[in-house]
DNA sequence: CTGCATCCGGAACGATACTG
DNA sequence: CAGTATCGTTCCGGATGCAG
């Protein structure tokens, strides 16, 4: 009882818990667009951003035991590992795109809260 | 250049910015629901959860600054401030009611993660 | 190639007391 | 009533090195 017992069994609680973290709507992303892909082509579509192998890895465990991602090992030489999204990773993916939308439409009003370097 | 930059003007990493916040789709939410608030009155909706004065504070100021909701202050005594969403935050419920329903059908599958008391 | 172990700084969060 | 101020804690995330 007490702490937190209201938010016990709410749907949207549990969805911004699962979320939680720096890049997880990324990998979603990537992984929704992608559809299966490798560890180091993960770790590449990030590109220049800070993401560290350690926070790819934890994230992806953590997608992984909330069953959103699946992961494929292969027994092979050198070792291959695979991410794909699961039925509910997929059926998350529109919510993906509002929010995309949603930032669209926010952007056009009040810019992207970037710095925008006049000319 | 350089740091970050690919997620520059990202709408998604955007409406993740701006979601930030133990306590943000809750607020969202209440206000969603009952409209305009007032301070106590959201104070006590969380009723018995560890949400703090200076995190509720924090939080509204957050999503004022986001165009999110509306804070509007009585010159009375003693002082009464309401709070609403704006036109953007509006616009955001749809996502938030996506949320719950991906939830829901989760929970169907997984269940919510916490513990259950079994009889 | 795909991780894991360790250390560490800073941001987020929390408890409490005080104010106009 | 609606905050502000201060302090303390937790925990997320970054850097680096090592391993199967």
């Amino acid at each position: 009882m007490k702490v937190n017992d209201w938010e016990k069994g709410c749907p949207l609680l549990l969805t911004q818990r699962i979320i939680l973290g720096k890049w997880k709507l990324s990998i979603i992303w990537f992984l929704g667009k992608n559809g299966t892909m490798r560890f180091t082509e993960l770790k590449k579509a990030f590109d220049d951003s800070t993401l560290t192998q350690k926070m790819l890895t934890q994230h992806l465990k953590e997608l992984e035991s909330d069953h959103f991602v699946i992961r494929t090992a292969y027994n092979e030489m050198p070792p291959r590992v695979e991410y794909s999204l699961t039925e509910e990773g997929l059926n998350f993916l529109p919510i993906l795109q509002q929010m995309e939308k949603w930032g669209e439409y926010y952007i056009e009003l009040h810019g992207d809260g970037y710095d925008t370097i006049p000319l």
